[in-house]
DNA sequence: GTCAAACTAGACTGTCCAGTTTATTTTGTT
DNA sequence: AACAAAATAAACTGGACAGTCTAGTTTGAC
């Protein structure tokens, strides 16, 4: 019976969180071990300890990033009003992908996507993808309906994502967001909805 | 009078684009100074007289790419079929942001638009906000059309540019893309400006 | 309470790299 | 042709950093 005792999640924790922060807001290269060792308050060699390498800890740090922040499954909204619906989907979504969270981990996924295009597939199937599919299902449901007739519904769930996120969203990516109101963003959404049940009216 | 002698022209556009390439590949920490002179075939010295430090070098190179690769004109194309035209125009702005250094450019602006955010906004303004001008200004030409109606051409110019990026530009951002083919993005960009145009039909 | 494994602190190795220095060669202008 | 600046080659400096090593301390399972 050999004595075993198992390594602190907590620091195992601590080590993650401060890995996350210090990679999605300056990036793999610019992030050290060292500095990761000393935020977390842990020694660096429990950090080698806990995670193999700076590999390794990125990885995990980018993975864990990933499955926080998902979109909250849509499929079971109430359709009576699908303009009050889509309004409020979009205002969602537009909030979370204009969190500075999300933008941070979207950057670093696509600068990194040549050297972990794992991580990338990841951010992209936590992401885009599911909520794409959750809105193609919604799209279905609004074709149902007698007014609207939606003959692709992937497409349409595509163009109402699109749409949403809008230039804004670039603004935001690109770190030139001074210039942007809530006043106009509201405008733009309620526009786009509009438009888009005006352009998949039966 | 004393004697003078202007530095090599050729010397400097061989370094410029050895930095270009090596830093929208690699990016800003990864691409050493010493790789770009051995790859622009110039010696080290050569590289800090014609651009003074590591940070120089890259502003001039990223400055040079997006002022490279600007969207064409588009104000004086003909209106007789908007279907035809924006169609067309769906498919040169999408092949543009799909390209390779198109791509890469966009993603190194976006990740290091903290530290650089002069560059962020150069690329902002060569790129999305020239088009949306542009496209803004046809959009007021379409809602002059008697069958359309477009109340905010603004909003009506980012829709469209949105919807045609589409999911398809955040996969290939992603490098993502093998997925992507040819035919569903024909079909997608078709299906769109159907859809844009049943949207802002009077 | 014992013991092995987790943890700490910090020194150390080897590598990489920005930027400088030096000594020499090339080249364009006068 | 003369000369000053441009270019080259290569060594060098200093700092950062990934990862290892050592020596000692804490802690939890038995």
């Amino acid at each position: 019976m050999t004595r075993t005792r198992t390594k602190n999640e907590t620091k195992r924790k601590q080590i993650l969180d401060a890995a996350t922060q210090l990679f999605t807001e300056q990036g793999y290269a610019a992030t050290s071990m060292d500095l990761i060792a000393k935020i977390s308050d842990v020694s660096k060699q429990t950090v080698y300890s806990h995670f193999g390498n700076k590999e390794e800890l990125f990885a995990a740090a980018i993975t864990q990033k990933c499955h926080e922040n998902q979109f909250d499954v849509l499929s079971e909204v109430e359709l009576t009003n699908p303009y009050e619906t889509l309004l409020a989907i979009a205002q969602r979504f537009f909030a979370l992908i204009s969190s500075k969270e999300a933008l941070a981990v979207h950057r670093i996924c696509a600068f990194e996507s040549k050297t972990y295009p794992q991580l990338s597939a990841l951010f992209y199937q936590a992401g885009p993808e599911k909520l794409i599919d959750e809105m193609t299902k919604l799209m279905v449901r609004i074709s149902n309906l007698a007014e609207y007739q939606i003959a692709n519904p992937n497409h349409a769930a595509v163009q109402f994502v699109s749409m949403i996120k809008g230039e804004a969203w670039c603004r935001l990516e690109l770190n030139l967001a001074e210039t942007l109101s809530t006043q106009e963003v509201a405008e733009y959404l309620e526009n786009s909805v509009q438009f888009f049940l005006r352009g998949y009216r039966a």
